[in-house]
Parts: structure tokens; sequence; C-alpha cells
DNA sequence: CGTGAATTTTGATCCGGCACAAGGGTTGCT
DNA sequence: AGCAACCCTTGTGCCGGATCAAAATTCACG
């Protein structure tokens, strides 16, 4: 039983699943909105199962059949694809009101598993689908919903084409800072992943991002509280390295 | 005017447009289908008109409204945008049947421009989005291509996450020949772009990616008919040097 | 079919990140 | 609290790709 403290904490829970996206018709510049009526929250809600995991725990597993899709609630989570050679790349990091478990022939083409404790709305596709095409509105928000990610996973592209380490580093902790809205400060970004998932994630070795980060602190751009979380120290000149390219 | 022949060489444009993708509900495995049903396509259709362009002619700049979307025709599309730098960051190569022009706030993210003559249907947004919002069915064709694009995305994140050059060049010419489908022979596949295209494609210099081609030539893997269009001699070998990550 | 421009190939040098390795910290477990 | 496993940092040598420079091929255009 959760005090309710708690649950607001996180958000909004009570109101049903978010989805969070920037809109690709409207002008609000540059902000990440709830894309989701109170009514629709509610429909996902009726058909949505809460799912709670403990931290290293999996949503679903690369290969498993995908019967349904997930919506994050509260915590952090990272999907990636097992490669051959037995690395792990990671695919992305995903948090409250991400959208995640998007299949590819009926089959989750990576493996989902939360980096803290974590919580997710499940919601099975064979009662998704026939509300989607029910309701053209929703279903047009989920459409923005994966613009969006396109976008996001085209800024990854951008940031994976340049050389050099610290400029890698600086573009990942400005895109960790901008999907920490909500946030008291925006200042002060948690990384509830290890230094060898950012190295993953970023197409780097573990040690050239630790040397990247220790040359960033050293600078007085950065300063760690824990390992789990970054305070930025001189926004513009972060801002300035991560848009070098 | 187009002679008959002419048209039909490059698929079946009478029937309006086409999307392709490949469904994520659906066992087809690996096939990329045909998303449109005929009454679909009719519709799209009665809404869209074409635009035809020569090499190097622009679909639509970074930064302008976004008035319309495209799908592509025939011929050939590069979309990128202009780092601050100055460089070119290929974002992607379109083909037939691809869809392009997805807006952020409003404008365009990027640049579309032809690689080689081009056609595409311009849809206006402004007729799409009643239409997707009344047709839930379509609407939910255009929801899988999205998640198609994602994947190819993320395909390509992987690519870049590489290190090696001939790994690189391997997997992107892989990636080429699967997206041309509905070729007489798998194995010969047009490059309409240029080298240094292909070189920010896949985040490497325009050298490095030369000297990798060469390698695959010399190994007997790939050889080319001219400039921009290379044959696949080994597959095996091929896919090989591009799975092994 | 020739000429100049653009593109591509080839060559040489330099630098940054990877691999390997070892030392110190932190976290989780009992 | 204590121990062990894991995680992060730091050091060194080496290799692959970027960069600069120049030659070679192809292409566009008349």
């Amino acid at each position: 039983m959760t005090p309710p403290a708690a649950a607001a904490k996180d958000g909004d829970h009570n109101a049903g699943p978010a989805i969070a996206a920037r809109r690709f018709l409207a002008r609000e510049e540059g902000l990440v909105a709830q894309l989701l009526t109170p009514r629709q929250r509610q429909q996902l809600l009726d058909i949505a199962t809460i799912v709670k995991l403990g931290k290293g725990q999996f949503f679903y597993r690369e290969g498993q059949e995908a019967k349904a899709i997930f919506i994050g609630r509260s915590g952090a989570v990272k999907t990636y694809r097992e490669l051959p050679s037995g690395a792990k790349r990671i695919k992305s990091f995903l948090f409250a009101r991400d959208l995640f478990g998007l299949a590819e022939n009926g089959h989750y083409v990576n493996t989902a598993r939360a980096l803290t404790p974590a919580s997710a709305y499940r919601i099975e596709l064979e009662d998704l689908v026939p509300l989607l095409q029910r309701d053209a509105a929703l279903e047009f928000q989920f459409l923005i919903k994966l613009t969006h990610e396109i976008r996001e996973s085209q800024r990854r592209v951008i940031m994976l084409a340049r050389q050099d380490a610290i400029g890698r580093l600086a573009m990942f902790l400005v895109m960790m800072r901008d999907r920490n809205v909500e946030a008291k400060s925006r200042d002060v970004v948690p990384l509830p992943m290890s230094r060898s998932d950012v190295a993953d994630f970023v197409g780097h070795s573990l040690e050239t991002v630790s040397r990247a980060t220790t040359k960033l602190v050293k600078q007085g751009l950065i300063a760690f509280d824990g390992r789990h979380q970054v305070r930025i120290l001189d926004n513009v000149q972060l801002e300035r390295i991560a848009a070098n390219v």
C-alpha cells in the first residue's frame, strides 16, 4: 500500500497512463507535452494492468512473443539487444510516460529491464488494437509519440556520428537533462544507469566514458552527487560542447 | 508526358501512393509489405499531388513550415540536417513507398533533396489529418510505418556503434540491398548517392569509405558497375561481415 | 569527343580511443 | 558490521581512422 505522498511524487498516476512527446503540429516550442486527454487516459487505464519490477528484472525479453505494450509509470528502464558477439547494445533509456515494447513480426526485438525499481502500465495488444481502431484520435496520439521517438533516435545517430568522447558525453548529458522534465531542478540530472550502460549507449568503451566524465568534472562543468546523479554547473558551456558538431 | 512503359517500370503508380513496411503483428517473416489497400491508396491519391524534381532539387528545407508530407514514388531522395559546423549529417535515403516530411512543432527538421530525378506524392497535412482522424484503419497503417522506421533507425544506431569501417560498409550495403525489393536481381544494388553521402551516413570520412569499398572489392565480395551500382558477389560472406558485431 | 570540374582513390602522418591491466570504492548480502 | 562482488578510475602501448595532400578517374557540358 503506497502512501498518497509517494504516489504524488512520481506524478499523476491515478489518472492513468500518460504519454509524453513533442507534438508535430502544435507550436508549443520545445515542450514535451502530455499527449492524452483525461478521458483517453481513463480508457487506457481500463484495459491496463500495472507491472512493478525490482531492479534488474525483465519486462520482456528479446524474441518473446509480443502480447502487450508498456507505458512507463515510475523508475527507469533500459532496452537493449544482445549482439552475436555477446556485447549489449543499449537501445534506449526509458522513464515515466515513455512507450516501449513495440514488436516486429509479433515478437519483441529487444529486452527491457528495470534499471531501478520500476513500474509500467501493461496493455495487451489484444485490447489496445481494437481500441485504437475504434478511436482515431487516440491512435493519432500514438502516431505523434512514434514520430517523436524517431526524432530522438536521430539525435542519437547524430551523437554517434561524432568522433570525440567528451562531445558525445556532453550530448548524452544534455539529452538526459531534457528528458528529465518535471524535475525540481533542471540542473540536477539522475543517471540511474551504470557507466557501462552509458558506454554502450554512446558507443564508446567504459574507460573512455570514465575519462570523459573526469575531464568534464575537472573543467568544472559538472559535478557528481554520488554515482547516479550529476549536477550541471555550467549549462552554457556544456551545451556549447554538445552542440559543437 | 511519360510513356506507359516508363511508368510501369517504377511500379504501380496509377494505383496511388504506396507505403511499405514490416507489419508488427503479422507473421509474414522478413517481408516488407505493401500496407495500403487499393481503396486507401485511392483515398490518398484523391488528396495528393505529384511532385517531380530534377537531381539536386529540394522537396523542402530544414526550418520551413511543414504543410505536407511526402510519399516516395520514383527515384531516390536524401534527407539531412546541416550541422553548425557546416557538415551534413545524412538522416536517411528514401525511395519509392517511403514516407518523409514529418514535422516537429510545425516545421521540417531536415532538408529533403533529390539524389536522382525523383517524384513523390505530396499530401497536405490539412487534408491528411482529417482523413486520418476519420479513418482509424488508415491511420493504423501510418502507425505501422512509423514503428518500422524506428526500427530502421535503430539498425543504423547499431551500425554506427561498430568501430570497424569494413563492417559498417558491409552493413550499409546489406541495408541498401534489403530496401531494394522488387528489383530484378537482389544482388545488383543501385547506390544513387555519392561516396561522401555514404560517408556521412555511416559516420566515417569519405576516404575511409573509399578504402573500405576497395578492400571489399579486392576480397571479391562485391564489384562495381560504374559508380552507382554494386553487384554483390559473395552474399554469404558479406552478411557474415555485416552481422559480425 | 574533348575539356574542365567534380568526385574518388591513394599516400603519409598524427592523434584519440580501445585493449589490457591493476588499484581503489561502493554496494549488496548475510 | 564484515565480506565479497561489482563498479569505477587510472595508466600504458598500440592500432585504426581522421586529416592533409596530391594523383587519378569520371562526369557534365558543349
